[in-house]
RNA sequence: CGGGGUGUAGCGUAGCCCGGUAUCGCGCCUGCUUUGGGAGCAGGAGGUCGUCAGUUCGAAUCUGGCCACCCCGACCA
């Protein structure tokens, strides 16, 4: 069997070849887009199921929205517009035609032109508002909670499993209110979602922040982020929470009477995470041998391997395998009992650490005349034997364990590879050997950002939503500066 | 969109410079032996060499066009 690459040798190799032999994703015969395969759907289903649960928890409906958004509506927000043109795939013609110089081909038929072009959304803020208009008259219409599951396309240059595809899948939340605050303190309670979501599902620690000026989404007033750390130190923007202020409302006259009988435009907000959730988990936490899942998100939580020589031998360990499968079902922990025939226990054993199975249980005649079983834990690869009597008890505790430790470790990695920095010259050299997050003072101007960016590539992450009042300077300008900002190189 | 590169079996490749009908590994199929960390042996199947044209008795190999993909930049969830 060929040598994993490891994340030492070449960290973006070793992610493009475990989503691969994972059997998370592959490219497609289509640009920039990416087949999801069974097993990393099933875990996208999972994220999926837990974040619809929690939207409707904060009182969010889903609904869906047309694929296609009319040129005219997409250019009514000029910000939004101008910020995803460069970007966006559109619908030109509704009709092709057999090529009457070739009839083994087709060809877009010219007579079938769209009188208006339609743009494939790469996010739904206008159709969405434009819809809205029609539903918000009154202040009895607000709030307004939508969330949306969906596909959007942005017709990027360069592409990466589910970090950026030309497709992806996501979720995006679009919400109307009738003030400011309640506007904001929804783009927040949403951003805590999604902090909720990360660290106690995904066992991915973020820090929680604004988003400068420049990297705010085209049409927000304000972007709140989140940001994890991957294991290259960079870092990687998990979710956002716009506060969109009244800008779709103007743009698209929403109104609404208040109490009062006085119009007035509606407050907005939209918020979203992807696929790329995808790609977060796994430079999360996994390693040289494989995917490492945390056991809220995994497809498998728990795989049993039977060890024999003879039908006979199966027969015996199956016995007891199926005696476990029942118990761990009825816990609510799903587990699979792999008596495929065509394998061997070794094949097994290192196909599910690839696919990151928290939890692996083997059993043999061996084990089956002491009354014990072997039980292997993925995160730490501690193998141990167990009695097998109460071992689902044990297997429940370990779900726990696993989960915790995931996070634990990826949190300490993060306070390992985090320091404040005030020197530029010291920035610019460690940003470059070292790779990690800085915490620096920052002028607040976008000529200093800019500047870093070019010099090196390093970005403002994000204005830390929990940062300490200091009085500091500006690293490169030495003007005064209030708080500490996180900076990074970036996906 | 700028710069560089690559297209050969399901996957990874050799051959190309110097033209003579394609190499090896993995995978796949069959059989036997195996089964506590990616099994061994034996046999077998699988290829319009990205595509179109040109040169030639003859093209994976030389020439030109086209297409696709990858890498590096700018853009980005």
């Amino acid at each position: 069997m060929a040598k994993n690459t490891t994340r030492a040798e070449d960290y973006s190799k070793w992610y493009n070849d475990l989503v691969n032999r994972a059997g998370l994703a592959e490219n497609s015969g289509v640009r920039g887009c990416m087949v999801i395969k069974p097993y990393g759907f099933a875990i996208w289903e999972k994220i999926q199921a837990q974040l619809d649960i929690m939207f409707k928890e904060t009182g969010h409906q889903n609904a869906y929205f047309p694929l296609f958004i009319p040129k005219s509506l997409f250019e009514a927000e000029e910000k939004n517009a101008e910020g995803f043109a460069k970007e966006c795939a559109v619908v030109t013609h509704y009709r092709l035609k057999t090529d009457p110089t070739d009839k083994t081909k087709l060809i877009v038929d010219p007579e079938a032109k769209l009188e208006e072009e339609l743009i494939v959304r790469p996010t739904s803020e206008a159709i969405i508002w434009n819809t809205y208009k029609g539903w918000i008259q009154s202040y009895r219409d607000l709030p307004l909670l939508i969330n949306q599951w969906a596909n959007v396309v942005r017709w990027e240059m360069r592409t990466r499993l589910f970090l950026r595809t030309s497709e992806f899948l996501w979720q995006e939340g679009h919400t109307a209110h009738a003030t400011k605050a309640e506007a904001i303190a929804e783009a927040e309670q949403m951003l805590e979602v999604y902090t909720e979501f990360a660290e106690n599902w995904m066992s991915m620690p973020v820090i929680r922040g604004k988003k400068t000026e420049s990297e705010r989404f085209a049409g927000a007033d304000d972007t709140y982020c989140i940001e994890a750390m991957m294991q290259d130190g960079k870092a990687l923007q998990a979710g956002t929470s716009h506060f969109l202020g009244q800008n779709f409302a103007k743009a698209f006259d929403v109104k609404f009477a208040d109490k009062d009988g006085k119009l007035e435009h509606v407050w907005a907000t939209s918020w979203g995470v992807s696929t790329r959730l995808m790609g977060a988990l796994i430079m999360t936490h996994s390693d040289d041998e494989g995917l490492v899942l945390p056991p809220k998100l995994a497809p498998i939580q728990v795989v049993i391997v039977p060890i024999y020589k003879s039908a006979e031998e199966l027969e015996l360990v199956s016995v007891k395998a199926n005696e476990l499968v029942k118990k761990l079902k009825s816990m609510g922990i799903s587990v699979k009992f792999d008596d495929d025939d065509n394998r061997r226990p070794g094949w097994k054993f290192a196909e599910y650490e690839t696919k990151g199975v928290p939890v692996r249980v083997a059993l043999g005649p061996r084990d089956l005349a002491e009354g014990k079983a072997e039980i292997v834990r993925r995160d730490t690869k501690e193998k141990s034997t167990v009695e097998f009597e109460g071992i689902e008890n044990l297997i429940a505790q370990l779900m726990i364990d696993i989960q915790e430790n995931l996070f634990n470790r990826a949190n300490q990695f993060r306070a390992d590879n985090i320091q404040k920095v005030d020197s530029y010259d010291v920035f610019k050299e460690k940003i470059e050997k070292e790779g990690g997050f800085y915490l620096v003072h920052w002028d607040g101007t976008a000529e200093t950002e800019a500047l870093i960016k070019t010099e090196t590539q390093a970005t403002i992450r994000c204005i830390p939503l929990d940062s300490v009042e200091e009085d500091g300077k500006c690293m490169v300008t030495g003007k005064p500066s209030k708080h500490r900002v996180v900076i990074a190189k970036a996906y």
